[in-house]
DNA sequence: ATCAGGTCTCAAG
DNA sequence: CTTGAGACCTGAT
């Protein structure tokens, strides 16, 4: 049996697909990829307007602000890789291995630590590549997610024609 | 204790 | 240029 997906309580049509978004209490708990809307309904709730708003926002212009009030639930580690990716600049990129010198890490735990990421686009995955291409994203390594994160980084402008 | 992973690096063909 | 092995660290079983 695969593991019960988690439940969304909005869907947002998107250029690349879609994403749907997960809120506990009056947090944000996650935010994914998504290829087809979820089968569950969406719910009203204030959050949920000013997710769908800002990341529509996102979608026009990179550089909008996502500031929403987060559900974080990891390991410490995780957590702190993610802390650290948030602070790379819309239109730039790091490779694993960067964001792994910082604890002594290695940059396959940093990767493993992205793939588990579920806040997307808060916590820019996506900016995170291999030191020779793109790289994985979202615990593929190619197909439909890679070219994701190709949409992302394109709309970024982080790409200079390549990949 | 063991294994797999969104990688890296270096050495050899 | 391409391939392969070993090394790195974390999280899950």
């Amino acid at each position: 049996m695969m593991p019960e997906p988690r439940s969304f309580d909005a869907y947002l049509p998107a250029p690349f697909g879609g994403l749907g978004i997960g809120i506990e209490g009056d947090r944000v708990a996650r935010i994914s990829f998504l290829s087809t809307a979820p089968p569950s309904g969406s719910i009203s709730h204030p959050l949920l307007d000013q997710v769908r708003d800002q990341l529509r926002r996102y979608m026009e212009d990179p550089h909008a602000r996502l500031q929403l009030p987060l559900h974080w639930q990891g390991t410490p580690f995780q957590q702190r890789v993610w802390q650290e990716l948030r602070r790379i600049p819309v239109g730039s990129t790091r490779t694993y291995g960067e964001i792994a010198k910082r604890p002594n890490s290695s940059a396959r735990a940093v990767g493993g630590a992205c793939r588990t990421n579920h806040l997307v686009l808060i916590v820019p995955c996506h900016r995170v590549v291999a030191a020779g291409g793109l790289g994985g994203f979202s615990g593929e390594t190619e197909g439909v997610m890679p070219n994701i994160k190709r949409w992302l980084l394109n709309h970024e402008g982080a790409l200079n024609g390549e990949w």
